[in-house]
DNA sequence: CATTTTCGAGCA
DNA sequence: TTGCTCGAA
């Protein structure tokens, strides 16, 4: 249920950014000869043409929706281009999208605070940016951005005008006095820009709502489709909500909006003012109540919550109809799909975040071969997630079959079956959750960073060399739980249970090997680097007992080694499964993580690397000229481009002559990713000196998953960057000019 | 039991 | 904390 949150600030600046019709644009890039031409992406196709999850623009002309067939898609659009998702593990694989949208993240996340809130959708946070705009008096808005602004939908605005133009361009101007309007104009231009960057670097469109909260910005964001963006200004909010049917309000969509529907008689958001706020508690409790009457009146307080990382990982995939699974061997199979591809996540959220998944957890949906239709809910199980491919698939199978006997338990049924009253498995998923950041220290970045490398590992001990790279992770209390160990082939999680070595061994090699800045010994305080008093954790005590599934919530679940009776199936460790024990995977991985990250941010720099003389001349229509049936090359017709360029100057401007203010660093230097900083094994000082970056040259997504701490340090260390060379005027009249008419 | 596969919030 | 439901895309 929604909770009502109140209004922080009245005149917040809040974006709503949503891609259009993301798969197929993803797909579009990666085969362009589909561009503008119907598409649509669906997801396997043996089974009446597959399930559409995107449809492309000129598709949804021919009455092509998602949730149609590949085979309804045909009929009523003959030539649509149907593009099949990667399929990977017998699987939908939907890596490419997690990776395009991260590519635009990293773009939306640098004009404020950011939240992703799915694959394709991020909130921002423009306020700061919005009143720097007004204070400062040479914001530097190119005249493509400017014009971009201008194509804005300002809600409330008299349509039936005829000048629509000159209407926007007055919002945008001096004569609109209203102070928030000033704020979403400069809202307005910020988001204007992001999309044309986005659109540069990504070769993606998005569409956006600008408004002072998340509510209304997330509501007009796919009003005016595609590429482009939908203000909403204090003063219409009431214009637009009160006609509004009640369904088209986020959370509304459900069952609660029905309910306000059959039981209340609320069809639209205007008519929900009739209840008073007690009235709405008393139907749906305090907190929804109270978050029904905000919502009538476009009251909404939810704050942007800086996160552009998901809070978890999953895998899975439904067997429907006869597909379903009805042999304990399949699931197993399945099971081991599933968590291999979470477990590939899971190494890739480490190395490019550095953060760990705290808990596995599974869950199914089942049903009963019967005539009565008893659907009981498969019980979830979690357990402590462990590293390494092998772990993860043994644990899955481990809670599957905990979560089995209490489904079929009171029921005494034999499982699987094929007779009436068996059960049968028609879904599979595995999830990590509890993503946390590696601890780090509160000390030193280099430290930090510094831990990655020159900390050594009880494998690297036991074989007596230094190849790999290790770094230990603590819990709260400073213990170590895990080793995360690399040598550029593999890696994976260690437990310190299973770490056999000897405690003076360790000591030892941690004496020899840590910094003299800090009496030789680098603490866990300092970036989780082995200790003396840490290192003791692993000792004779500890390092050899087995002990898992301890926190299991109850006793019913099997432990990994112990034969099962219900299945008679006994688990010895094999060799292979010998290393796995040890979180590496030598079969696996063929490229390093080293190799793949390069690789990735080789491909993303050389997308986003075009000439100057091309970058003045993109703009969203250009774009869509370009891509036109009727131009079959991509050309950039000069005439047009200067266009209306008078009107434009005068807006948010102090002079024309500012215009031509070019050869500002733009903010979108990369870093590869922080995880390539710490493996480059650098001593301390030729590490400190890299670490004097400019502001723009690290990748702000990295930036703010990074611990806290970390981050503070890094912004003390990063050199002021120079202000364009402009001349200060004053005041934000400056940005707010009469329009030439007036 | 043919939309699939994700994700997050909130509740008990 | 875990397991579950709901909502959304």
């Amino acid at each position: 249920m929604p909770v009502s949150r109140p209004e922080t600030s009245d005149s917040r600046v809040i974006a709503h950014v949503d891609m259009d019709c993301f798969y197929v644009q993803v797909e579009q890039r990666k085969l362009p000869h589909l561009r503008s031409l119907p598409t649509a992406v669906v997801q396997y196709n043996d089974w009446k043409g597959g399930g559409l999850i995107a449809v492309s623009y000129e598709a949804r002309k021919f009455g092509v929706e998602r949730s149609m067939r590949g085979d309804e898609a045909k009929e009523v659009c003959p030539d649509i281009q149907l593009v099949q998702v990667p399929v990977g593990r017998g699987k939908a694989d939907l890596t490419i999208y997690r990776n395009a949208g991260s590519e635009v993240v990293s773009i939306l996340s640098t004009k404020g605070r950011c939240e992703r809130a799915s694959i394709d959708e991020v909130y921002l946070d423009l306020t700061e940016a919005a009143q720097a705009m007004l204070v400062d008096s040479s914001p530097e808005i190119s005249e493509t951005v400017r014009e971009e602004a201008l194509k804005s939908h300002v809600l409330g605005l008299d349509l039936d005008s005829i000048n629509i133009r000159e209407k926007v361009r007055n919002w945008f101007g001096v004569n609109n006095t209203d102070h928030r309007d000033k704020l979403l104009a400069c809202g307005a231009l910020l988001i204007a820009e992001l999309r044309m960057k986005v659109l540069e670097e990504t070769e993606f469109t998005c569409s956006a709502g600008i408004a002072h909260n998340k509510m209304l910005a997330k509501l007009v964001s796919g009003m005016n489709k595609p590429a482009q963006q939908t203000v909403v200004p204090f003063s219409s909010v009431k214009k637009l909500l009160d006609p509004l049917p009640i369904k088209k309000m986020k959370h509304l969509g459900g069952k609660l909006g029905t309910s306000l529907q059959i039981d209340l008689g609320v069809n639209t958001v205007g008519d929900l003012l009739k209840y008073s706020e007690a009235k709405l508690q008393e139907y749906y409790g305090t907190n929804t109540g109270t978050w029904l009457w905000n919502t009538a009146r476009g009251i909404n307080g939810e704050e942007v919550q800086g996160r552009v990382l998901t809070k978890s990982h999953g895998s899975g995939k439904t067997f429907p109809g006869s597909r379903a699974l009805r042999k304990m061997d399949a699931v197993e199979k399945w099971l081991k799909e599933l968590s291999a591809e979470l477990s590939d996540r899971l190494q890739a959220d480490l190395e490019q975040n550095k953060r760990l998944a705290k808990t596995l957890t599974l869950h199914a949906n089942a049903f009963q071969v019967s005539d009565s239709d008893s659907v009981r809910k498969f019980p979830s199980k979690s357990c402590p997630l462990r590293y390494g491919v092998s772990k993860i698939q043994e644990d899955a199978f481990m809670l599957f079959q905990a979560g089995l006997r209490e489904y079929i338990g009171p029921f005494k049924v034999k499982f699987p079956s094929t007779q009436p009253g068996g059960w049968r498995i028609t879904g599979l998923s595995v999830i990590a959750s509890k993503l946390e950041a590696i601890p780090s220290g509160t000390r030193s970045i280099t430290n930090y960073f510094n831990s990655l490398d020159h900390n050594c590992c009880p494998l690297d001990m036991l074989n007596d060399k230094c190849t790999h790279e290790a770094h230990s992770f603590q819990n709260e209390k400073g213990e170590a739980t895990h080793w995360y160990l690399s040598d550029g082939d593999c890696s994976g999680i260690l437990e310190p249970e299973k770490c056999v070595v000897d405690v003076e061994h360790v000591e030892e090699y941690s004496m020899r090997n840590s910094s003299q800045e800090n009496g030789g010994v680098l603490d866990h305080e300092n970036g989780g680097v082995l200790n003396q008093e840490n290192g003791g954790v692993l000792n004779k005590e500890e390092n050899s007992h087995e002990v898992q599934f301890r926190q299991y919530p109850n006793s019913s679940m099997p432990s990994p080694n112990q034969p099962n009776d219900d299945l008679g199936k006994e688990k010895t460790l094999s060799s292979s499964e010998c290393q796995n024990y040890l979180g590496l995977d030598q079969t696996k991985a063929k490229t390093s993580p080293m190799e793949k990250e390069l690789a990735c941010t080789m491909e993303s720099k050389g997308r986003s690397t075009k000439s100057p003389k091309d970058k003045e001349m993109y703009s969203i229509e250009r774009y869509f000229q370009k891509w036109s049936p009727c131009t079959s090359k991509p050309e950039y017709p000069k005439n047009i481009l200067e266009s209306n360029t008078s009107s434009g100057s005068q807006l948010l401007s102090s002079s024309p002559s500012e215009l031509k203010m070019e050869g500002v660093p733009h903010d979108n230097l990369r870093i590869g990713s922080v995880s390539e900083m710490g493996r480059h094994g650098l001593g301390l000082d030729e590490q400190s000196s890299m670490w004097s970056y400019e502001a723009g040259e690290i990748d702000p997504v990295i930036f703010n998953e990074l611990p806290v701490e970390i981050q503070n340090e890094l912004r003390a260390s990063i050199r002021p960057r120079k202000r364009a060379n402009i001349c200060r005027k004053d005041s934000i009249d400056h940005y707010f000019l009469p329009s030439k008419g007036s």
